[in-house]
DNA sequence: CTCGAATACTGAACGGCTTCACTATGTTGA
DNA sequence: TCAACATAGTGAAGCCGTTCAGTATTCGAG
């Protein structure tokens, strides 16, 4: 994870190709940052709405924030040795408690497919991170455990991500925290209505 | 892109394993909507501080209404044949002009690597939507152009695009746009601030 | 003019994710 | 009870992305 460079402050649209300089931005009339890069080719590109527009720039740059903030995050746990999502899968594991978790379940956690888990569990695996034993209660089943050095991991990634997020977000006031979750609740409940219409209309 | 479902709503930790509904949210004492769920295990998980927590409920927040706002509009840029990234491949190619363009502006435009491009242009080649020339200036380089069929493509592509984004982000008023926008150029200057320091120090 | 460095692209190999097909086991209802 | 169905996990194959190495070509300093 480290191609996530200036450059990936594209979303449909292409920047300038000559602009390689991390992103500058302005200050719209109204206080408000922009990226007039953007906005400029989108312009040139032509037919979007103001009203589609300023919902495009929004996305746009939720995505790209999210993305970013978590690239440093994701830098600092390549250098521990896993991947976000083997992270993740440990966090779950550890969360399930002293007796580990079937497979299935850390597959809704995650919202992978269980196929997957397969496979993020073998990794941990092989490193010794994580162990499968067979579930005494249902013989389909395997449990996954951590190992000690799965412990002490996790221990190291928990205090990397408090610390690689807040760098990040601790640049914002409070308010303006609580604002951005609430604002994008609200797209995020948006999104989901209009996937389950979607869902239910093709059946 | 159809198993971004509910339980997507998942950032570094589980949510309790038997919620498979749509997510549920509740509003705090300050008017603000936020997820009991993902409260409830990150306090049970311990050590964050309040004001880390509210970093880390905001960018999890971001992250997944991104992710399910595109959810929507790559299932119907499926229904087209195309993935997000052949979409937008084809924007940038299209962007470039009539002559078209080399592949290398193609990685930058993207924010990926120049070795992915080369695939993605060859799967659109492989549908008949663009097609590779020599460059007559440069005998290194290849040009990429769309085809007819790949400009008929983008036009429905792009009707998508707006629809899709539109039928989410149309559901917040202007001014919470406008706000999200700002609050998430905030995050993500705030990322390439800490992501640029990271990289000078560590060489 | 030429030799070394940079550039444009691609092959090989790999990781993360998906779907589909398959095995093994558990559950349930006629 | 036993056939039908559901569930837990994995192999195979494929897409999208990566890095690393290699080829062909251009650029540029001496």
């Amino acid at each position: 994870m480290q191609k996530v460079s200036e450059k990936q402050l594209v979303d449909d649209e292409p920047v300038v190709p000559d602009l390689l300089q991390p992103t500058r931005f302005e200050t719209d009339p109204h206080g408000y940052l922009y990226d007039p890069r953007f906005r400029e080719v989108m312009a040139k590109k032509g037919v979007l709405g103001a009203s589609a527009m300023s919902g495009v720039e929004a996305i746009r740059s939720m995505v790209i924030a999210g993305k970013l903030t978590y690239a440093g995050f994701e830098d600092q746990l390549a250098e521990l040795g896993i991947s976000h999502q083997q992270y993740r899968t440990m966090m779950c594991i550890s969360y399930a408690g002293e007796d580990g978790t079937q497979l299935h379940p850390i597959a809704e956690w995650l919202g992978v497919t269980p196929r997957n888990v397969t496979g993020l569990v073998d990794a941990l695996e092989a490193q010794g991170l994580a162990e499968r034993v067979s579930d005494p209660r249902d013989r389909r089943a395997v449990i996954a455990r951590l190992t000690p050095a799965g412990e002490a991991k996790i221990k190291k990634g928990r205090a990397v991500h408090e610390i690689a997020l807040e760098r990040v977000m601790g640049r914002l006031t409070e308010e303006e925290k609580l604002q951005l979750r609430h604002l994008s609740l609200k797209v995020l409940a948006a999104a989901e209505e209009v996937l389950a219409q979607r869902r239910k209309s093709n059946g």
